[in-house]
DNA sequence: TTTAAAAGATAGTAATACTATCATTGAAAA
DNA sequence: TTTTCAATGATAGTATTACTATCTTTTAAA
């Protein structure tokens, strides 16, 4: 069985659709090899010419710049998120396991997927925690979220919204808890590698550890929160 | 009564210490005012050194590059921060009214303190939250850690913890829980501002609703844990 | 076979991120 | 009072970054 899984973006993060082209595959390919080797911020379109033997100009016909290159970047990375999330949540009856699903899925470590032939999914899942924040985190986040730019990340912050409020109707804050989830699943695993004394995870870096600690976190407010009202 | 209030940070975060001459004040009351205004990534030494009419060389004098006068800035909020919340749990006795007060003291918007001359903690306040990650997410976060460049923002995450535990010494994920705790204040609040579909804060902006769903969520997950355990 | 889009090659520009050098000032030490 | 020395100012210069423009060659469909 050969299944080949092509994911489609807004096309105001392009000025080419790189999925369509051998150049543009080989962009995205080498982009996240690049990105995550020596960091955005030093990452330029010039070296990733190099690397893949083209021209920065070749480059610049792709993508505008490389915050967009980026933003392009995460937005695959949700959307294959919430893809995961929706196949390994089908069939699934009771809410309480879509979220510990949720939960799994985003707080482990990726592994790389070969099921999309150009994209490493373990090096894209470290693009997004050590870089992901810088796509939002600018003076034109109004304007990109009026284009649709984040509208990934939105959805699957909406998805286990929804398992949340399935979970418990009467919480009051589905949403806030569903973005706190992703983003602390990110960072709390970032930490662990880089600042361990911000966590708990010491130094014997078990993301089971993680899972636990915010599975303990989601359904104390859920839980809590039933009891209350 | 005049009250001046001084904090002083790690040698190693400037090359002239900018509290002891009017030029490293300037540059740093007006670094904060223009990042505020345009943004890090556009912020430029050449840009602020026509704002307080000095010489872009005269800024390198203080600080290695914009990383470090970033990471300056954000230290001195941590250390500020940290100071705010001893000063206020002085004195108190319940483990829950101290974490109540952190809660507060970080979701609150935060007012121009004027004890501290040159330093505006408003605009501060809105520059950690949309600007103050990038002083962690860099390919040397290890080697700026081992420097002890992130003491401030450890020590004020350590100062929670202790909370946590005098409040459930039973608790398994103190420091986790307050360096979740810490980041989602901010950028809670970074999200109701400009991606508020990523909350339950709507367009109504009340701050006190992020209190509310951080404490919510903080003492949920403690006070479950004292149960199962 | 033509033709048009994509890619390659090359050049050029303004801004950024620095470093270096030398002159001037101003306040403390001699 | 003079010296002196650190801080600042003024100016220049360099490598890199972040693009834009143009012209040619390749390729693949009409």
């Amino acid at each position: 069985m050969d299944i080949n899984l092509t994911i489609t973006l807004n096309e105001k993060l392009y000025l080419r659709n790189p999925e369509e082209s051998e150049l543009g595959k080989r962009i995205l390919e080498h982009s996240i090899i690049l990105i995550e080797r020596i960091g955005f911020e030093a990452f330029t379109f010039k070296k990733l010419a190099f690397e893949i033997n083209t021209t920065e100009a070749g480059i610049y016909r792709y993508f505008e710049n490389k915050q967009r290159l980026l933003l392009y970047l995460v937005d695959w990375y949700w959307s294959w998120q919430e893809y995961r999330l929706m196949q390994e949540t089908r069939n699934v009856e009771q809410p309480k396991t879509k979220i510990m699903t949720a939960i799994r899925l985003l707080a482990t470590r990726v592994e790389d997927d070969i099921s999309t032939g150009h994209i490493n999914e373990k090096l894209l899942h470290d693009i997004v925690m050590s870089e992901g924040a810088k796509s939002w985190l600018t003076k034109h986040v109004e304007a990109d979220n009026k284009d649709k730019l984040f509208q990934p990340f939105k959805d699957l912050c909406a998805l286990i919204a929804e398992f949340i409020t399935a979970y418990n109707p009467r919480y009051a804050y589905p949403f806030s808890l569903s973005s706190t989830l992703i983003e602390m699943a990110h960072s709390q695993y970032y930490y662990m590698q880089h600042l361990p004394s911000l966590t708990d995870f010491g130094h014997h870096k078990d993301e089971d550890e993680i899972i636990r600690f915010l599975e303990q976190l989601v359904f104390g407010a859920l839980d809590s929160q039933a009891k209350e009202k």
